[in-house]
DNA sequence: TGGAAAGTAGAACAGTTGGTCTACTTCTGA
DNA sequence: TCAGAAGTAGACCAACTGTTCTACTTTCCA
């Protein structure tokens, strides 16, 4: 709450989650996380109960940065249609930086096997926004039929993820945005 | 080599890593596996040297069973169009499967950060196949852009895994449909 | 200025991991 | 038939896991 000169462990805690989750897996060791974060062991237990607690907050977190991260994709133009399109613009850059190991949310589900693991829930959340925010942009188009379209151009930013995550040298954000172009319509 | 009246050791364990690999992930243990196939730990590492061994041969079995699987699915039809298509109706029923959980090949290279990890050079190998398949099918097809189109189709297909992967009722494999379409001429 | 709250450092714990080793049994083929 | 290969069963090991705990230090505010 008040504002501190330099962040605290619960910050930091946070945000080598953030990176450690996404570099390496959910199954980073928690003496890794306080290294990174430069924390006492003590301090992760009292912020976040266990390190599932921590999981999910830093889950929590990142869909709010990567909901922020959509909406100043499509803020790239005004046109509803450009702005889905540039979309996949972005998506295309996104996949070609070096550390891109493709989708958080999707990986975290498989590290889980356990259905009933808090961290479900967050990456459901997620997908529920990005799709709430799909829709959105459609009807604004006058899309004739927003839900469906939304279920194709989801399938498109996931593929887009996947081929960038798997393969190099390829832009498979250019090969979906032609799709896109076609949902569209 | 000889025929055999049941299943040998070596047989069975890459069967229980087949289905616990897909199933729970990378990272079951190696008591469960063995428990699984009924096998003494120490066939194991004679077998396969080390657990990552029985990755690797898992991953290849896997990969020549699900290459069949795909000539299976574009057997349904004997036009080329119709084949193309009709695989990713074979892929809507198959994310309809209770306990499907997404691309093994994927979830697999996300558990290892590794990139030196032998299950990468596997996991390669299966993706280079499912190219070469597609590519071959949209010459037949006479497609102008065959490796473009692959790419397009390619990324399809992990999108339809992954959208069937994380969200029930939906039928993500006819939106591929339909954009395969388009990508069909 | 003093005292509670929050943080650090690190020992310790129980459970699990992959892997090795020994002893015994079963199968098999010259 | 019998020797050697292959398989089983399970103890054992070191390393690592998440977690708890104690002792000390810093921060902050009334």
């Amino acid at each position: 709450m008040t504002p501190r000169t330099s962040p605290g462990p619960r910050e930091r805690l946070l945000a080598a989650g953030q990176q450690l989750f996404y570099s390496q897996g959910a199954s980073v060791g928690v003496d890794a996380l306080l290294k990174e974060a430069n924390v006492a062991r003590r301090s992760l237990y009292e912020h976040f109960g266990d390190k599932d607690g921590l999981i999910a907050a830093v889950l929590r977190r990142a869909a709010e940065e990567d909901l922020a991260w959509y909406e100043d994709a499509l803020a790239g133009a005004t046109e509803p249609r450009a702005r889905l399109l540039g979309l996949f613009d972005r998506l295309d850059e996104l996949v070609a930086t070096p550390d891109f190991r493709g989708c958080r949310y999707f990986a975290t589900d498989l590290s889980f096997a356990n259905p009933g693991h808090p961290a479900h829930a967050e990456t459901d959340a997620f997908r529920r926004s990005l799709r709430a925010l799909l829709v959105r942009e459609l009807k604004a188009l006058g899309h004739a039929r927003p839900e469906r379209a939304a279920e194709q151009l989801h399938l498109l930013i996931e593929g887009t993820l996947v081929v960038g995550a798997t393969q190099d040298g390829h832009h498979p954000g250019r090969a979906a945005r032609d799709l896109a172009a076609v949902v569209l319509g």
